[in-house]
DNA sequence: TTGAAAGCGCTAACAG
DNA sequence: CTGTTAGCGCTTTCAA
C-alpha cells in the first residue's frame, strides 16, 4: 500500500499535523522531532500526495500549455524551454495540441480547469476569444506567447513581429531586390510582419506590389505551392520573405523544382530560426526569435500571476535578429 | 467562487449522491431528475473536479511522458501522436524532458508519482534501471517506447531495429558499396541496428571492418565531427549509415565541407524519417519508423494496463521501411 | 512545541 | 430511485 501521512505520524509518534508541518516547513517544530519525522519519511519511502494537498486549497503545481502542434519545430523548441523553466520552478506542464481548432481549444480548456491547473500558457493563434475572456473571469492566470493581440487584455511575450518583418525585408532591399514577395501565415503575428515589410519598402521608397503579399496556412507544401505560382508570373519576384521556416523550405523546394539556384536566382529569408534553418543547403537566412528567453519569461510571468506578486498585465517584446546564412544574395536582375 | 457538487445539489433539490451519480452515469436515476440535474450543472457552469474525485480513489486521468528532449524532431513527432491518442482516450499527458540524465529521471519519476499519474510512458534511453524496477513494484503501469531492452520485464513498442539496420545496410550493399561506415548512438536500439548492419554484410559475404563502426551521442555536430574524421582516412567509406536523421544531416554537412557531392561521392542513409529528412538537398534516404502507429499503440497498451484488461507484458515490434530519396546512389569506386 | 478536529469536493456503500 | 454517511490524504485553525 502507498504510505500516507498517517503512517508517518504513527511511526514517528506524532500527530499528522506535526508531520504536515515538517513537510511544509511551517509552524514551530523542535529540531529533534523534525529530524525524527524526516527520518521516518525516508524510511517509509513516503511522498506527500499533490492530489490531497491540492484539495485543501493548495496549488496543483501544474501548468497547462496550449500549442497548435508540438511536432512543428518552432513549437517543440519553445515547449522545451517552457518545460525546463517550469521544472526549475517546481511545476509540471500538461501538453495540449489544439491544431488551432476551436472545439479542441474548448475541450482542453475545460479539461485543464477540471484538473485545476495553476496557470495556462497559450501559444500562437488561439481562436476562441470568448473562451479566453471567460478564463480570465474565472480568475485563472492566463498568458500568451507569440500572439500579440492588442484587443486582448492579457500578458504576452512575443517577438517584435513588426521589427522582424522590417529587418527581413530591409535586408533584401539593401541587396538591391525591388520585387520582393512575402508569404505570410493567416495569423495575427504575420500581419505585423507584413506591416514591417511595408514599412521597409516605404523607408526605401520602393513601391509595394499588393499582389506580392500572399497568405497561406503554414506548411512546407503550401510554401511550395504558392511559390510555384509566384515563379510562373511574367515578372517573378527576385526575393521571397517567408514568414516562417517551414514556408521558407517550401519556397526552396519550389525553386529547386523550377531549376533555379539559390541564392543566385532567388533570395529567400525565413523566420523563427528553428533547426530546419540549419539543415537546408544552403542554410537558410532567417530571422531569429530568442526562443530560450521567451520561454523562460513566459513561465516567470504566469508564476508571478499565480503567486499574485505581480498582477498588472505586461507585454514584453523581444528583439528579433537577422541570421544571415546562405540563401540571400545581391540582386542581379538587369 | 468555483461551483461544487453541493451547489448543484442544492439548486436541483437533490442530494450530492444523486448529483454524483448523474455525473458518473452510475446507479439508477429517474430520467426527470437526471435531466434536471444536468440542466442545473449547465446553468451553474459546474465542472467536476478531477482532484477531488482522484482523492476518492478514482484515476487522475493523466499520463506521464518521459522523453530525452522534445525539441528533437523524432521525439516531438512521436509525442504528438501520443498526446493525440491520450486525448482521444480522455487522458492528459505531462511532458518531461530528461536529457537521459540520471538525476532528472529520478526527480521526474518522484514528481509524477506524487501527482498520482495513472501510467507512465518512457521513451528511449532511460538510464535508471533500478528506478524502473521500483516503479513496477509500486504497481504503477509503465511501458517503454523505442527502447527494447530484453533484460527488462516491461511492455514495449519499438521498431525492429535489427531489421532496420539490416535493410539500410543491405540497400547500400546492393548498390555496390563495400566500405560502409555506420555511425550509431550510444543507446541500446543502435546496438541492434549495428547487429543488423553486420548481418547484412554477412548475408552478402562482405567483410565488416570494425573501424567502420562508430558511436556518438546523437546530434548534427557530432555526426559532422565523426564524418570529418572518416573522410580523412586513406580509404574513406563510400557510404555511411547514420543511425538517426540528426546524425545523417551532420554527415551531409561534413561531406559538403569537404566538397563532396551527394550522392555521387558518398551515399548516406539516415534513420527515423523525421521532417528533417525531407528538408535537405537532396532529400535524405532514410529508414522510416511508423511513428503514428507506434504512438497510438503505446498509449493503448498503458491504458490496458491501467484498466487491468490485459496484464501480460507485451513486446510489439513494428516493421521499418526504407524510404529511398536522393542521398544514395550506386558505388562508382574503381 | 504539539495535537484535535474540521473541512477541501467527491465517491461508494448502505439504508430507506 | 434517492439520501445519509463515512472516508480519501492533507492543511489549517485553535487549544492545550
Amino acid at each position: 500500500m502507498k504510505k500516507t501521512i498517517y503512517d508517518v505520524a504513527e511511526e514517528a509518534n506524532v500527530s499528522i499535523a506535526t508531520v504536515s508541518k515538517v513537510i511544509n516547513n511551517k509552524g514551530r517544530i523542535s529540531e529533534s522531532t523534525r529530524k525524527r519525522v524526516l527520518e521516518v519519511m525516508k524510511k517509509l519511502d513516503y511522498h506527500p500526495s499533490f492530489v490531497a494537498s491540492a484539495l485543501t486549497g493548495k496549488r496543483t503545481e501544474t501548468l497547462g500549455l496550449l500549442i497548435p502542434d508540438i511536432s512543428n519545430p518552432f513549437f517543440s523548441e519553445i515547449s522545451r524551454t517552457i518545460e525546463d523553466r517550469a521544472y526549475e520552478q517546481g511545476k509540471s506542464v500538461i501538453m495540449c495540441n489544439t491544431d488551432n481548432n476551436y472545439e479542441k481549444e474548448a475541450m482542453y480548456v475545460e479539461l485543464l480547469q477540471r484538473k485545476e491547473i495553476d496557470g495556462l500558457i497559450i501559444t500562437s493563434g488561439f481562436q476562441n476569444k470568448q473562451l479566453l475572456q471567460q478564463l480570465i473571469q474565472n480568475d485563472l492566470p492566463v498568458v500568451m506567447l507569440a500572439h500579440d493581440d492588442p484587443s486582448l487584455d492579457i500578458s504576452v511575450v512575443s517577438v517584435d513581429d513588426f521589427k522582424g518583418g522590417f529587418i527581413a525585408t530591409w535586408h533584401l532591399l539593401s541587396k538591391g531586390h525591388q520585387n520582393i514577395a512575402i508569404i505570410a501565415e493567416k495569423v495575427r503575428s504575420s500581419k505585423m510582419r507584413i506591416y514591417g515589410y511595408q514599412e521597409a519598402h516605404d523607408s526605401e521608397n520602393v513601391e509595394v506590389n499588393e499582389s506580392n503579399i500572399l497568405k497561406v496556412t503554414a506548411s512546407i507544401t503550401n510554401g511550395q505551392k504558392v511559390t510555384k505560382k509566384l515563379l510562373e508570373r511574367d515578372t517573378p519576384p527576385t526575393a521571397i520573405f517567408a514568414c516562417n521556416d517551414l514556408i521558407a523550405i517550401g519556397v526552396l523546394k519550389a525553386a529547386r523544382d523550377k531549376g533555379l539556384s539559390i541564392p543566385e536566382d532567388l533570395s529567400v529569408v525565413g523566420f523563427d530560426n528553428t533547426i530546419l534553418a540549419t539543415t537546408t543547403v544552403p542554410a537558410l537566412t532567417t530571422v531569429a526569435q530568442p526562443i530560450n528567453e521567451m520561454g523562460r519569461k513566459i513561465v516567470d510571468i504566469v508564476i508571478q500571476k499565480i503567486e499574485k506578486v505581480n498582477e498588472v498585465e505586461e507585454r514584453v517584446l523581444f528583439l528579433p535578429e537577422l541570421i544571415e546564412r546562405g540563401t540571400t544574395a545581391d540582386c542581379i536582375k538587369e
